[in-house]
RNA sequence: GGGCGAAUAGCUCAGUCUGGUCCAGAGCGCCUGCCUUACAAGCAGGAGGUCGCAGGUUCGAAUCCUGCUUCGCCCACCA
């Protein structure tokens, strides 16, 4: 109904629909073959049933804002798109589905359970690649991949093959980390540990010997006491020394254990006698093989108690049984103490269910081998972190590197490619399916298990463009250029690319790692569904926009910095983006009606440019270099900041308004096609500027230029690179000399409460000749700026007024008789008076020192002397004022 | 137990690597005044800070060094 409605900025209408045409325009597209100057990024794959959450958010816009502004500046930049098969995740989602039914996959069988979560995958999965749509990822989409595609599953058992005829996988009974409700094996970095308060129970084991000693041992975890085997001691301790080689008689179990002296023990702990379960436990693994105990499995893959135990308690659930145990021991008389203990208890990653160290057969990676090459890529300055510091992580992870344990007991992902042969034992590892044994024709059975979802992954930056095929997309787009992910992922993720490629490439798979924080609530706390304290990006796009929600997200986190956001005030939340969105939108509704075709062919140096659009373009001309650095050096949040300050604080705030005369011809032809012509080169450069942050309103702004259309998109550039002519460091200080003139009248105006609209006569005395140029050249715009007409003057009146001193030297006054009491203006002045004395005294105090001055640099003491001269004027011209003030 | 990071305005954060142009800036919030026809999602003005604490280096420290305190993160097999 009224105007206002109009002068706000509406994304919802824009965005899409400028989406759609930029991807039919195949704008984000570099055919394969057609890539001469690369720059590209591989997206860390989302889950393939995943959706959008700010966590993306962040981690998008970086990399969409790195790959806009490279495409601008002429590169083929390709953005690779993809999803991730996320093995235990994307089983978890569709055995929660099947449970609402109560089928588990167990009932359906593997083949047709797999088959249940392709279907799942065709019909939910990739939700997300339509989302990355609406925050604006300009991807290169017709090089999607999933992990699970045939290609990358070549490549894949490539890798495997190639690894295993190397010697770098192996298969071994280990203990490794299963979770008993996903039933599989975990690598440790799926395994998160949390400190919880639990009980150390401390058991007395008796003594098989006739007239031999008790020990008593200390145990968080009663029930594995069924799989011991032993008691260790440590050799030197003269406490248990008589002890070794005797037996003590497992409570409850009636097992023979001996005592033996292993230097893993802690004396200082408990009674210094450790429980050995070498099955259940990794250092008493060790402690076994070393002393080739036997390994008693009490547990069963679900976590109930195994029929190795005695039959009181098999089948029991391990915490079941955990009760059962103490109360038994008490009832035994062998439980002597129940301690709290604060302690780290391992959970599933995906499930947070309680991890037991179990021993099983897995198939791991040799690490070391592949670490070395990692590690000096970094060491030599090849491989570099964003921030610096996350290298160190990186590097301390390298240093300490274990075997990765590879297999799954899961049915969805990539299959194990062994196959073992029943009738002779060998073993085929193989590219292809064999049908039958090479050896003896025999039948053959693949291995059950699948490789770890991070295996695929850690292909991702080669096995996306085409490998193990020498594909023109391989030759030009590996290695990538820049990595953005966040840190929790360097090792799942990063450290192994960076070993992959590496092995098989020979090259690294890229040189820059950009770690983005953590997305958190306004009271800090991690965005997470169990919280229920997530920003859902889609809402946020649909509220404010796309743009809006890039603008927030990046002025509110600088590099490597975790960002807040209040879930429950998005309005608030998400305030900044919305209204710099707003303003640009309005900016550009003011400035567009006055430009021509004309402006944006013509240069700007070929119009008689006056003062302020010789500063509006050096002042461009220094924000686009400071952009292009801030870009080069991944400080994203200075660019924006950068590109924020000149559209609004310099360009809309002081350049606009002065134009407003010219460009309504107030100030003759010649100076109206200067503003419209410099006008429309800022707008069109900011908006460049603004395009890889806030790509949809930039675009409808700069394709808005009369002459235009829509075909006119700046998505590739060209991005600005204004010639140095531009700058103009006098322009500069002139300006800021109306800029100050201009504040110390509103100043004034507010300090005694004069009324906006009147007008006021402003005498300047002793303005400089720079500022005095500037005054005449801008006259009418300082005066519509300040409401003040401006003369210069030989002498000021002594007549009440209000008074003040430019940085410059020069004076300015107020008559202003009516509202100008003389009391007020004295104690104004003496406050100012004040300021301008303690400065004074500190740059004396310095001056006066000898060892300043002989030790300072010339440059820093010249300037200090510049800097007393100036101070000691002004304060001269203020206590004159005073003295006027006070006589009169 | 190791390692890393953070501490600057009421809030969220820049600035610290490369000490002087910073008696420290921004946005939000707050106070005052404005519907000045691009924008009230706006305009103008203003208040607000012992730069965590204690030492040290230096002519000079938010910035470098040492120690401490408080938060946060990562790694780690002390049962």
């Amino acid at each position: 109904m009224s105007q206002k409605l109009d002068s706000r900025y509406d994304p919802a209408g824009i965005e899409a629909p400028m989406y759609r045409r930029w991807e039919e325009a195949g704008l984000f597209h570099v055919p394969a073959g057609q890539v001469e100057r690369p720059y590209v990024i591989s997206i860390p794959p989302p889950n393939v049933t995943g959706a959008l959450h700010m966590g993306h958010g962040l981690n998008h816009t970086i990399q969409d804002v790195l790959i806009r502004w490279r495409r601008m500046q002429g590169f083929d930049a390709v953005w690779v798109p993809g999803t991730d098969h996320a093995g235990i995740a994307t089983q978890n989602v569709v055995e929660r589905e099947l449970a609402k039914n109560g089928v588990s996959r167990w009932d359906l069988g593997r083949e047709a359970f797999v088959e249940k979560v392709w279907d799942w995958v065709h019909e939910y999965g990739g939700q997300i690649l339509e989302q990355q749509r609406a925050i604006g990822d300009s991807c290169d989409w017709e090089r999607t991949r999933f992990t699970l595609d045939d290609g990358l599953s070549r490549a894949v058992r490539e890798v495997f093959v190639r690894l295993y005829d190397k010697g770098l996988i192996y298969r071994g009974e280990y203990i490794i980390n299963w979770c008993p409700r996903c039933r599989t094996a975990l690598a440790n970095e799926e395994v998160e540990h949390r400190d919880e308060p639990g009980k150390l129970y401390h058991i007395r084991y008796p003594s098989a010997v006739e007239g031999g000693q008790d020990l008593v041992v200390a145990t968080t975890r009663p029930e594995t006491m069924l799989g011991d085997t032993a008691v260790a001691v440590h050799p030197e301790d003269p406490r248990h020394a008589a002890r070794v080689g005797q037996d003590l008689l497992l409570p409850l179990v009636g097992r023979l254990l001996p005592v033996i002296a292993d230097e893993y023990v802690d004396l200082e702990f408990g009674t210094g006698a450790l429980k050995v379960t070498p099955a259940h436990d990794p250092n008493d693994f060790e402690i076994g093989e070393r002393h080739e105990l036997p390994r008693v499995n009490v547990l069963e893959a679900e976590g109930t108690i195994s029929g190795e135990a005695p039959e009181a308690y098999r089948g029991l659930d391990r915490f079941e049984a955990r009760e059962r145990i103490v109360e038994d021991l008490e009832a035994g008389g062998f439980l002597v103490e129940i301690e709290d203990h604060l302690h780290a208890v391992g959970h599933c990653y995906r499930c947070d269910t309680i991890i037991e160290p179990w021993l099983s057969e897995q198939w791991f990676v040799r690490m070391r081998p592949l670490a070395e090459p990692g590690l000096a890529a970094y060491r030599e300055g090849r491989l570099r972190f964003h921030p610096e510091h996350f290298g160190k992580k990186y590097e301390h992870w390298m240093e300490n590197i274990r075997d990765w344990c590879i297999s799954r007991q899961l049915w969805w992902g990539h299959r194990i490619p062994v196959w073992y042969c029943e009738a002779c034992g060998s073993e085929i590892v193989s590219r292809d399916d064999p049908t039958e044994c090479p050896h003896c024709h025999g039948e053959l059975v693949q291995d059950p298990d699948v490789l770890d979802t991070w295996f695929s992954s850690a292909l991702w930056p080669f096995s996306t463009v085409g490998w193990p095929e020498e594909t023109a997309d391989l030759e030009a787009l590996y290695p990538t250029d820049t990595l953005v992910t966040a840190s929790e992922i360097i090792f799942f993720w990063v450290a192994r690319m960076v070993m992959m490629g590496l092995e098989f490439m020979g090259e690294l798979p890229f040189a820059d790692v950009v770690i983005n924080g953590t997305v958190r609530d306004h009271r800090g706390r991690r965005m997470a569904k169990s919280l229920g304290n997530g920003i859902d990006p889609l809402e946020v796009v649909e509220r404010f926009g796309a743009d809006a929600m890039r603008y927030t997200i990046l002025s509110g986190a600088s590099m490597g910095t975790d960002i807040q956001l209040n879930y429950q005030d998005l309005d608030a939340a998400f305030a900044v983006g919305r209204n710099f969105a707003n303003k640009i939108w309005n900016a550009a509704r003011f400035a567009l009606p006055y430009l021509t075709e004309e402006d944006l062919a013509t240069s700007p140096e070929d119009r008689e440019l006056e003062l302020a659009d010789r500063w509006i373009l050096s002042r461009f001309q220094s924000t686009a270099h400071e952009v292009t650095e801030a870009l080069e050096a991944f400080r994203l949040h200075d660019a924006a900041a950068a590109v924020y300050q000149f559209g609004w604080g310099e360009l809309a705030d002081w350049y606009i308004e002065l134009a407003k005369l010219r460009l309504g011809g107030a100030r003759g032809d010649a100076s109206r096609a200067a503003a419209s012509t410099t006008l429309a080169h800022m707008l069109d450069g900011w908006m460049r500027l603004l395009h890889p942050i806030m790509p949809f309103v930039s675009e409808a702004i700069a394709t808005r230029h009369p002459g235009r259309s829509e075909e006119d998109t700046i998505v590739r550039g060209p991005w600005p690179e204004p010639p140095d002519s531009w700058e103009d460091d006098a322009a500069e200080a002139a300006f800021a000399g109306l800029q100050e003139l201009v504040g110390q009248v509103r100043n004034l105006r507010a300090a005694y409460g004069i009324d906006p609209s009147r007008q006021l006569t402003v005498l300047v005395r002793g303005a400089p000749p720079g500022l005095a140029g500037a005054m005449a050249a801008e006259g009418e715009g300082i005066s519509r700026l300040a409401r003040a007409v401006f003369q210069g003057a030989d002498g000021l009146p002594a007549g009440p007024g209000a008074h003040a001193v430019l940085q410059s030297g020069a004076e300015l006054f107020l008559p202003l008789a009516d509202v100008v009491d003389v009391e007020r203006e004295l104690g104004r002045l003496e406050k100012e008076l004040l300021r301008l004395e303690s400065l004074l005294e500190s740059s004396r105090a310095r001056l006066d020192s000898p060892a300043f001055v002989e030790k300072a640099p010339a440059a820093v003491v010249e300037r200090e002397r510049e800097k007393q001269t100036s101070l000691a004027e002004r304060r001269r011209l203020l206590v004159e004022k005073r003295r006027a003030l006070g006589e009169g």
